[in-house]
RNA sequence: GGGCGGAUAGCUCAGCCUGGUGAGAGCGCCUGCCUUACAAGCAGGAGGUCGGUGGUUCGAAUCCACUUCCGCCCA
């Protein structure tokens, strides 16, 4: 066995191991729902390349699924990914791109096949990722979100919706994104704070050009489709102008405009000033335009008003005709025209600068531009409601809970879903339209041809289909549903739905899984999960989120070059607290390397001193501990059993990981290691007793280090016979340690027994340490025990107390030696060093003024709180008495070192 | 503008819900050790007015109010 453990050289090995026998692949053995354990993944998208917030939201989901697999749940982690329409567009665009040809010149059928082409290339990275790190998914029902089955799942859906009157087309200003050319769903719009202008505008009177009203906006371009001004009706500066009319300049007499019952009319110049409570009189003048064609806010207001509507721009965001002599200009440019014609005219009042938000497009960053268009829109008002009521009744909880308050005040204002995107990579929307514009929703051709026949009464009709696709959350919402055989009433289905936990991070609350709460309710009447548990968002040591274009991410694929796969899982887990948020460098996954060679060189440690011996499993399974220092390992090991068993029920990983660091590092190495390298070559009993500690520490571990954990319990195989079951030939399925099956090793006065002979140890490992001797091995203990039954107690582990404390003899005492000591004063008596010669008296002298100073200062808060009559009254008996006892012990320590640093300053 | 989170050792964070331990861990730092499992290690040590103010309480890192700074989300 190498001194040190060699991640690359192991790793690989089980990983293939694990994935060639399929052993994540449920057998179906849980009798019932709640003998099962079930996560659908969060599709990562198909042009998505592991970065460290992946693996820490699949680590996660892999811990809870093996941690619950070997505890005997039938589990199924079920796997895929989405097919994102808007970034792999973009990405195969960008390709044609550099050909010089466009999506439009080689045509819809051909761009399609190039994505599936694509797909088929490198749209399995993420997928080939997430088996290197060790996800222990089921890796045969992988699916993807444009799978025939799931296709199917999203046209049942559209049409149940539909049928239903939840779907419906409108004209409505949605968020346009001018670059992908198509709709976006509102949360789909990241907004920044960006430093802008607030332009000072004057509009003439209609009838007295001479004079006239200042607005203020943002977008001075979008006044070639100003409809209206408006003023706060009880603004007493402005509310007498209400009904006057002022006339836009440089914009043409006649623009062709819309109503919104979609009737074409001719707008004029001149438009009214209006008066509406929506606009704030504190902000500018108190005076806005209104443009309903390109503002959110103005939409409703023209709504109120009648309003006539004007597009001013067109789908790549330049300039119409209706622009006048600034179309063709992208709107920028056009801005900045406008803006320079004003001031010719003298109708620029002035420029201030002006911070505002500005949309921009989530998946290409450019600032989207509210347009009128139509669309197809989800009624989320409904839908929401028992979505909702499932939250607050606790069929679901969300972990931490504060992102139930996220969750209720988004569905509380919920707004109706856009879900066409123009796009031509997703799910085609199953609508047909007649000559005259019917509409026909249908599952297929045939059923839409079925359904015009009849309403036309026509043997032939004529259809067109609608050329948009649907928004890939409309897919990803069916997840749980769809990838489990939804419509069909599946084996799958009825096996595994609803299932556990969603593992994922808050950005997603709103886009997908508020909407999966809904698609379950509605659609199957349960809910999807239990448990939402929301983890913190990974970032750099300074704080920034990791992200491609500051160059600050760390790649989860040269971690595991560099450190190995169970390092960057041990480090990932053991800082994914609550969720908050993860800092990371690259430094801090030495962490999870140096843990893995620890356990390693533990091990190593056995199996030098077992040898050629051999062991049966049913040996190994019965320890019989024969010592203090037996008994104890095991009643820790039984603590340990239990805390990480805990701590996982509460999905708090980082403390099921410090739980286990703090046993195995601090207690099974430290302690029980060292103390048995005195027996372990020579006594068969203790070599089975710590093959046993070990066993169950590897399958502790083995969720979170599932490599060298499988690799240290394969070698295990070739000391005991048959630990290795033939069917099951692997860690993964093995039992996991349970409180029920150690707890019969929990054994309090052992504990308190052996805390008393580390203490000992420990105050003679200070003493030396402190007085500059290192840990050379020099001196005799002698102990003045506080009573026989302790100096009976110590003695019998005399040889133990030697060893550790790496001194020649311990004897007790009665008196303290006459000869210069190091001493202590511990719970088990004094302790004293005799060290003649050795100790440099000053040292002692200081080291026992410290510890004399840090006793005083606590007895001296003992006493104030017993001094103090209302803490006696009123403080529970057992924290006085306790209190009591603390001023005690420290009385008698401070006592017995001023003693013996009275004898060392004579 | 509204909501949420964070502030505890030089750094990264537990602890807070449910008040009472002489305030913890890892990393870093200092001292001494290659004690033949591990220097990716061992032994010892230094380092904290728990962001601030006020309140509740016999007692506050923990509960309440206000406040400062940092971050996130929504509009």
């Amino acid at each position: 066995m190498p001194k040190n453990y060699e991640p690359l050289d192991i790793e690989p090995r089980w990983g293939e191991f694990w994935l060639k026998n399929k052993f994540a692949t449920p057998k179906k053995t849980g009798k019932n729902r709640d003998s099962r354990f079930v996560i659908v993944i969060p599709p990562p998208n198909i042009t998505s390349v592991l970065h460290l917030g992946h693996a820490l939201n699949n680590l996660i989901q892999d811990v809870l699924i093996r941690w619950k697999r070997m505890s005997g749940f039938e589990t199924l982690w079920l796997p895929g990914t989405d097919h994102a329409g808007i970034a792999t567009q973009n990405m195969v665009e960008r390709e044609l791109l550099k050909e010089n040809t466009t999506r439009e010149e080689i045509g819809r059928e051909k761009f399609v096949q190039m994505l599936w082409d694509w797909k088929k290339e490198k749209g399995g990275q993420i997928i080939e990722q997430l088996k290197e790190i060790g996800c222990s998914c089921d890796w045969t029902r992988t699916r993807f979100t444009l799978d025939p089955d799931m296709s199917q799942a999203v046209i049942e859906a559209f049409v149940k919706l539909y049928e239903e009157g939840l779907i419906y087309r409108g004209k409505y200003i949605i968020n346009w994104c001018p670059r992908c050319r198509t709709a976006l769903a509102d949360d789909e719009v990241e907004h920044r704070e960006e430093n802008g202008s607030l332009w000072y505008m004057k509009y003439p009177f209609a009838d007295n050009p001479s004079d006239g009203v200042v607005v203020a906006t943002t977008r001075p371009e979008t006044m070639l489709g100003d409809t209206a001004v408006a003023v706060h009706p009880q603004d007493e500066r402005f509310k007498d102008l209400i009904g006057k009319k002022v006339r836009l300049p440089l914009v043409d007499e006649i623009r062709d405009g819309v109503d919104y019952e979609g009737e074409k009319i001719d707008v004029p110049a001149e438009i009214p000033i209006i008066g509406d409570w929506a606009v704030d009189p504190a902000f500018g003048t108190g005076v806005v335009k209104i443009t309903p064609a390109h503002d959110q806010n103005d939409y409703w207001i023209g709504k109120r008003h009648k309003l006539p509507l004007v597009l001013v721009m067109d789908e790549f965001a330049q300039m119409n005709k209706n622009a006048g002599e600034y179309s063709n200009q992208d709107r920028y440019e056009a801005r900045e025209r406008i803006v320079e014609d004003l001031k010719a005219h003298k109708l620029l009042e002035k420029i201030e600068p002006h911070a505002h938000a500005i949309g921009h497009c989530y998946r290409c960053h450019t600032a989207i531009e509210p347009y009128l268009s139509s669309q197809w829109f989800v009624r989320m008002r409904p839908l929401a409601q028992p979505a909702i009521e499932i939250v607050r009744r606790g069929g679901i909880k969300f972990l931490p809970s504060r992102w139930e308050g996220v969750y209720f005040n988004w569905m509380n204002n919920i707004r109706d879903w856009c879900i066409s995107r123009q796009l031509w990579w997703g799910h085609r929307i199953p609508v047909w339209y007649g000559h005259d514009g019917e509409v026909f929703v249908a599952r297929n051709e045939d059923e839409a041809h079925r359904k015009a026949r009849e309403f036309y009464h026509k043997e032939k009709v004529e259809l067109t289909r609608d050329p948009d696709v649907l928004d890939t959350w409309f897919s990803s919402w069916l997840w749980p549903l769809a990838t489990l055989g939804w419509n069909d009433i599946t084996d799958d289905l009825k096996r595994y739905y609803p299932t556990d936990v969603l593992v994922t991070a808050s950005e997603i609350i709103f886009f997908w899984v508020a909407r999966m709460i809904m698609a379950g309710e509605h659609f199957c009447g349960e809910k999807p999960f239990h448990t939402v548990y929301i983890h913190g968002t990974v970032r750099d040591s300074i704080g920034r989120k990791m992200s491609k274009s500051l160059g600050n991410g760390i790649d989860p694929l040269d971690v595991i070059e560099k450190y190995g796969r169970d390092a960057l899982r041990y480090t990932l887990i053991s800082q994914a607290a609550a969720g908050q948020d993860l800092f990371l460098e690259m430094k801090s996954f030495q962490v999870g390397r140096n843990f893995a060679n620890k356990l390693w060189n533990a091990s190593r440690l056995l199996f030098i001193n077992i040898g050629d011996e051999k062991f049966t499993k049913t040996e190994i399974q019965n320890p019989q501990p024969k010592t203090l220092l037996d008994e104890w390992i095991l009643s820790r090991l039984a603590n340990a059993v239990k805390d990480v068993n805990d701590a996982m029920e509460k999905f708090r990983l980082d403390e099921a990981v410090k739980a286990i660091h703090q046993f195995f590092w601090s207690e099974f190495c430290d302690w029980f290691l060292e103390g048995a390298k005195l027996r372990l070559k020579s006594d068969r009993n203790e070599k089975i007793l710590a093959i046993y500690a070990l066993e169950s520490l590897l399958k502790l571990m083995h969720p979170i280090l599932p490599y060298i954990t499988e690799e240290l319990w394969q070698r295990l195989n070739d000391i005991v016979e048959d630990l290795i079951p033939k069917n099951e030939p692997t860690i993964m399925l093995a039992d996991y340690p349970e409180w029920n099956k150690y707890r019969r090793w929990k054994n309090k006065s052992s504990e308190a027994e052996f805390e008393q002979v580390m203490e000992l140890v420990n105050s003679v490992r200070n003493i030396k340490g402190e007085t500059g001797l290192g840990n050379k091995k020099v001196g005799e203990i002698k102990l003045i025990p506080k009573n026989d039954d302790t100096g009976k107690m110590l003695t019998k582990q005399k040889e133990l107390i030697v060893f550790l404390s790496r001194v020649d003899d311990m004897e007790m005492v009665k008196e303290k030696p006459s000869v210069s000591c190091g001493v202590s004063a511990i719970s088990a008596g004094q302790v004293f060093l005799p060290l003649p010669g050795l100790v440099d008296i000053e040292k002692e002298i200081a080291r026992l003024n410290k510890e004399i100073e840090k006793l005083e200062s606590a007895l001296k808060s003992s006493e104030n709180k017993l001094k103090n009559k209302q803490f006696i009254e009123k403080a529970p008996q057992d924290v006085v008495d306790a209190e009591r006892q603390k001023k005690q012990k420290f009385q008698q320590r401070i006592t017995v070192l001023r003693n013996q640093l009275k004898g060392l300053e004579i």
